[in-house]
DNA sequence: AAAAGCGGCAACCGCCGATTC
DNA sequence: TGAATCGGCGGTTGCCGCTTT
């Protein structure tokens, strides 16, 4: 038996709401509140509204205390950072940005900062291979003497199946972003950052809580952003020892049934907030070689359905942007746990192949 | 000047978990 | 206990205005 709709829709009216239905709604709210029934509500304030509809009115629109557009750059680091860690959970990065709303918040990624990163990616990609090209041709030119374009593509090639590795190549062993050991000057959270008391409440820990690092293990299937895992032992805990540690994975309001918890952990591994947007994109300059180039199905950036990468990047293609294989473990990076001695300082992570399948990961 | 294309954003849709009966 | 209902959420749609051709 199907569910009954919330309202005769055949009597609703849709679309744009009218100045006179705005403020219909917002006096009967501010003068006896939402009745705790949004379905009852249009009778109640006279409009030929779904109950939905008023809601989303409300609390997108009407509500005190909201402001529309014109983000800070604040905003769009919090906005980066919890994306990255937890995906598109917009509500839960809505409450960390007071006055804004999921539905503006996801639009803004959507239209505004996705793009900005992956833009900008596409031209440092670009300057990259104009670069090699112009390496390329003097070389050809200092060894032969001369120069014709089939030389030049038969090395461009070599050169291409280095620097742009395909999907297929491309190891699946993220690292925690080396911030110290790359900008001295980076940005470190203390423990009253709001990011990182948030992430802890969803059940993430940090490298700095040494007490309590938190192991996981995924023995589930892996869905989006299943990259994300930093290998470290070999001997994994329970899920019962998992909550053991961290009761609030086993009844807080993310725990359905395991599987959503341990994939929503699988972005909290490694935190690392962001500056801002332009050091996402710096920090991760390799982060999405291929993406706009030919990748290993022959798509030429673009997906079969004539969609632009930009607008299939999902979840995990932006916590790429984080995590990149490329990333040269050091000193200050290193996970000291025994990795049968694949994570070793200047050895670059997508060395560490036999990896790939391990289901163990660590919340940095 | 008009048509086409594009981007931004408000609003809708449908699913899912929680609650009520 | 299970069906009905509601609230909340994320994905998607479609309108509208601006820009480009």
């Amino acid at each position: 038996m199907g569910r009954a709709p919330c309202c005769d829709k055949a009597n609703v009216k849709k679309g744009p709401w009218s100045p006179e239905e705005d403020a219909k709604l917002k006096k009967y709210i501010e003068e006896s509140g939402t009745g705790g029934n949004w379905i009852a509500l249009p009778q109640k304030v006279g409009l030929k509204r779904c109950g939905k509809s008023c809601r989303l009115r409300w609390l997108n629109y009407l509500r005190p205390n909201i402001k529309h557009g014109g983000f800070s750059e604040e905003e769009e680091n919090i906005i980066c950072s919890l994306y990255v860690s937890i995906g598109s959970r917009w509500s839960i990065i809505a409450a960390q940005l007071p006055g804004r709303t999921d539905n503006d918040i996801k639009n803004y990624w959507n239209t505004r900062l996705k793009k900005k990163l992956l833009g900008k990616q596409r031209k440092e990609q670009q300057a990259r291979r104009l670069g090699c090209l112009k390496q390329e041709m003097k070389k050809v030119m200092s060894t032969t003497g001369t120069f014709n374009m089939v030389s030049l593509s038969d090395h461009n090639r070599n050169y291409n199946q280095y620097v742009i590795p395909t999907h297929q190549n491309q190891p699946h062993i993220p690292i925690p972003m080396p911030y110290p050991a790359q900008d001295p000057a980076g940005y470190m959270i203390d423990n009253n950052d709001p990011i990182r008391k948030l992430l802890i409440k969803l059940g993430g820990r940090f490298c700095d809580d040494q007490n309590n690092q938190l192991l996981v293990h995924n023995d589930i299937g892996m869905s989006a952003g299943n990259d994300l895992y930093c290998p470290t032992l070999n001997i994994s805990p329970t899920q019962e020892q998992l909550y053991e540690n961290s009761p609030h994975l086993a009844n807080d309001q993310y725990d359905i049934d395991g599987v959503n918890n341990l994939s929503m952990l699988q972005g909290l591994n490694c935190y690392q907030p962001v500056h801002d947007v332009d050091q996402m994109a710096y920090y991760n300059s390799q982060g999405l070689d291929g993406f706009y180039g030919e990748d290993n199905m022959g798509n030429n950036g673009y997906t079969s359905a004539g969609t632009s990468s930009v607008e299939s990047a999902n979840w995990a293609d932006m916590a790429s942007l984080v995590y990149t294989p490329n990333t040269v473990i050091t000193s200050d990076n290193y996970v000291p746990q025994d990795c049968n001695d694949h994570q070793q300082p200047g050895r670059m992570l997508k060395d560490c192949h036999d990896f790939e399948g391990d289901s163990s990961f660590l919340i940095m």
